[in-house]
DNA sequence: GGCAAGGTTATCAAATTGTTAACTAAACTA
DNA sequence: TAGTTTAGTTAACAATTTGATAACCTTGCC
C-alpha cells in the first residue's frame, strides 16, 4: 500500500521558527513543505495534499483561521490534521481555532520536541492501524494482505501489487463507493499522475482473476466492493 | 448507531477541578465518571470502559504516568482517549505523557471550556465514517449516499447517478418542498442549463424504479419529499 | 373547449466504462 | 549484463448507461 513518508506542511511568516521546525520533522522523517504565508500555504497544501498542516495564526494574505477554514470546507483535506501555532495566549483563539476544524493548538514560543511529540500522538491516535495487515473474510473469498494473496473457494489467486492493493481498498470496507480520485490517491498515491482508464483495467484484471462479481461499478461515481 | 452518551472519566485529587469540569462536561451532554486517584482511576476504567479518561499526573497511590502506562499496556482501552493534565509546566513530562500514550496534554491552570474544545476536538478526529451520518431512514426505506443504493423493504434499487442525487436532496428534509430552481442548482449546479421536462424525467424514473409514492408533486411550485 | 401544468414515452446524443492490444518499466534469470 | 518474464500504463475502439429533449398525453380548472 501507500508507504511514502509522511508530508507535513508549516505556514508561518517566521523563517528562523520554519527553519527550525523543519529540521525537528525533517530528522523524525517526515517530508516536509513550507509556505510563508496564507496564500501560499493553501496552495502549497491543494498542490500536495499533506498529511498535517502546521499554521501560525498570524500571517500575511491569509491568517491562520481563514486558511483553517478554507481547509476545512475543502473535502480534499478531509483527512488534513491541522496545528495551530499562536504567539497570542488567549483562551478565545484557541476554542475558535479548534471550532473551526483545527486539531491541536500550540502556544508560542515553541519547543520542537513537543510539538513532535504532539504531532505523532496525533498520528498515532487516526492510524486505521486496525485495518492494517488484517485479513479480510467474506463468505468464502479471503483476502490477506500480509502474504498479498487472495484465496476463493481454497484456490490462491494471485494478485499483481496494484490488483491487491485497490481490491484490499475496496474489501476493507465493502458496499461503500470509493471514488475514482480516492482510489487513485490511495493505491497509486497523491503525486502520481496516471491516465483514465488506468483503474478500470485493473478492476478488469481482478474480475477476471477471481472469476467472481465482487467489484460493482457505480456509473459516474466510482466501484464498491459487493460480495 | 451509536447513540449512548459519551462517557468520561475524571481523575484528579482535587475536589475543585473535578467539580468544575465535571460541571462543564455534564452540561455538554457527557456522561462523567470521577476517581481521587490512581487506583480509583483504573478500577473505574475497568468497570465503565469511559470513550475518554482526563488524568492528572500528580496523584496519590498511582501517579498518572501509571495510570496512562497501565491503560495503554491493556487493549480494553486501545480506543479510549487520554488527557494528561499537570501544573508542572515542564518539556520532559509533556514529552514522557505523550510518548506513554496520552492522547492530549493540558498545563494547569486550566479553562474548563478549552478542556472541552479540546476533547471535542479529538472526539470529532476518531470519528470514523462521517458518512454514517448522512444515511436517511424513513419507515422501510433507506437512502444511503455513502454506497449509492437505495434499500426498500429489503430490496436495493439501483439508481442512476443524477436520479439518486435528485432523491437525496429532497429526502435529506421530508416535507419540505423544493423549487425547480432550487433542484436545478442542486443537483444540476449553476451553469448547466437543461430543458423543463428534464426534472419531470427523472423524478419518474425515481417513482417507477422504488414502486412508491414519495415524491410528492407540488403544482406550480415544485417537488417534496413524502413517505 | 381552451389553457396551464405536469406526466409519459421514445429517441438520440453524450458521458462513462469495458476490452483488448501494444508499449514501457521493473524485476528476475542465466 | 543481456535476455526474459512480469507488472503497469496507455491508447484505441466497442459497448453500455445515462441524460436531455421533443412530442404527445392526461388532468384540473376556468
Amino acid at each position: 500500500m501507500e508507504t511514502n513518508p509522511i508530508k507535513i506542511l508549516i505556514a508561518d511568516d517566521e523563517p528562523d521558527i520554519i527553519e527550525i521546525i523543519s529540521y525537528h520533522l525533517l530528522k523524525a522523517g517526515f517530508e516536509v513543505f513550507t509556505a510563508k504565508d496564507g496564500s501560499e500555504a493553501i496552495e502549497k497544501a491543494q498542490q500536495h495534499t499533506p498529511d498535517c498542516i502546521i499554521l501560525d495564526i498570524m500571517m500575511p494574505k491569509r491568517n491562520g483561521f481563514e486558511v483553517c477554514e478554507y481547509l476545512r470546507s475543502n473535502k480534499q483535506f478531509d483527512k488534513t490534521l491541522i496545528v495551530l501555532l499562536t504567539a497570542l495566549n488567549d483562551e478565545a483563539s484557541h476554542i475558535k481555532g479548534l471550532e473551526l476544524g483545527g486539531d491541536d493548538f500550540v502556544n508560542k514560543p515553541i519547543s520542537p520536541k513537543v510539538l513532535l511529540s504532539r504531532i505523532t500522538a496525533l498520528f498515532r491516535r487516526i492510524q486505521p492501524n486496525a485495518n492494517d495487515n488484517k485479513v479480510i473474510q467474506v463468505r468464502d473469498l479471503t483476502i490477506d494482505p500480509s502474504q498479498y494473496k487472495t484465496i476463493l473457494n481454497g484456490v490462491i489467486h494471485v494478485l499483481a501489487k496494484k490488483e491487491f492493493e485497490l481490491l484490499f481498498l475496496l474489501a476493507a470496507q465493502p458496499g461503500r463507493v470509493f471514488l475514482r480520485n480516492e482510489i487513485l490517491s490511495q493505491v497509486w498515491g497523491n503525486d502520481v499522475i496516471v491516465g483514465d482508464r488506468t483503474i478500470d483495467v485493473h478492476v478488469r484484471k481482478i474480475r477476471v482473476k477471481l472469476g467472481i462479481e465482487c467489484i460493482t461499478t457505480v456509473k459516474g461515481v466510482g466501484y464498491k466492493f459487493d460480495y
